[in-house]
DNA sequence: TCTTGAACCTATAGTTGCTATAGCACTTAG
DNA sequence: CTAAGTGCTATAGCAACTATAGGTTCAAGA
């Protein structure tokens, strides 16, 4: 059994973390110690890798939620699943070519730029006008890394 | 004179975010109508379409802010309205390059996956265990677009 | 002129995914 | 036995908005 600390540190999940995860019924409440402390076992432990897993893939918390809610489910088809992942991986290329977008534009206008005072500063000068802009870069999608 | 209602509609800002930028400090506190309304003028209207130009290149408020100060002071040298943006572009190439390695592992994880069922699904076993992946996720970088 | 509906006003709470703080209780090494 | 370290709860804060509630003002049609 392990103290909250301890599992923090075998997950590289922060503390505060995890009892944000129990909080919002991620994880189910813990165990507790004579003294009141949360104690976790081996199941416990898994299911938050999987999670801390799923987060720095980016998935956002609720496609946590959903992809573990199915997978305690063993015997449904995991095209469910998939199509978690799949949205997510679309969404992480949508954002990779907005901001591909918004690279150049800020490389064109850091070239432009000749190094003298504000008054022709080309860096201000292009935010303040979008007809400088080789690209659309307007509208991005929302949808958080 | 414009109203917040056509003073969103000509920069493509929403009437809400305008009062918010207003109340943060990073639009003046505009003039008002008999009857208690916003009025903006030529000059609201460009320093909120420098704002979104800046915000839709992904530039943070606090960052805006330094440059909307800067570009008060026209006879200030432009170096560092350069290194607030050189900054800007380094940050959006750590994001895409962390982006790109999501969605390799990503893709990665939806070849091996056979459609079966949850028990032997890929997306599901990938997740829990780390050792599959062929990349280092762990620990990107937080800045924001 | 009256009325209706759109657009405006303020203030407050919610969003996502945590992180930080305050003020305690418990646990463990010396 | 005591002091440091870890744990507990509850609450507030972060970015950058967005939504809601409950009210006022404005513009246009009857």
């Amino acid at each position: 059994m392990l103290t909250i600390g301890k599992l923090a540190g075998v997950t590289g999940v922060k503390v505060p973390t995890i009892r944000y995860y129990e909080q919002i019924g991620l994880l189910p409440e813990a165990g507790r110690s004579a003294g009141n402390q949360r104690l976790y076992g081996k199941a416990a432990q898994e299911r938050l890798s999987f999670i801390r897993h799923a987060r720095d893939l980016g998935f956002p918390l609720e496609a946590i939620r959903e992809l573990l809610s199915l997978s305690d489910d063993p015997a449904r088809p995991c095209a469910a699943a998939d199509e978690i992942a799949r949205r997510q991986l679309s969404a992480v290329k949508a954002r990779i070519s907005r901001l591909a977008a918004l690279g150049t534009e800020l490389e064109r206008m850091l070239e432009q730029c000749s190094h003298g005072t504000m008054a022709d500063c080309r860096v201000i000068e292009v935010l303040g006008n979008h007809d400088h802009c080789a690209q659309d870069h307007h509208g991005g999608t929302q949808d958080r890394l």
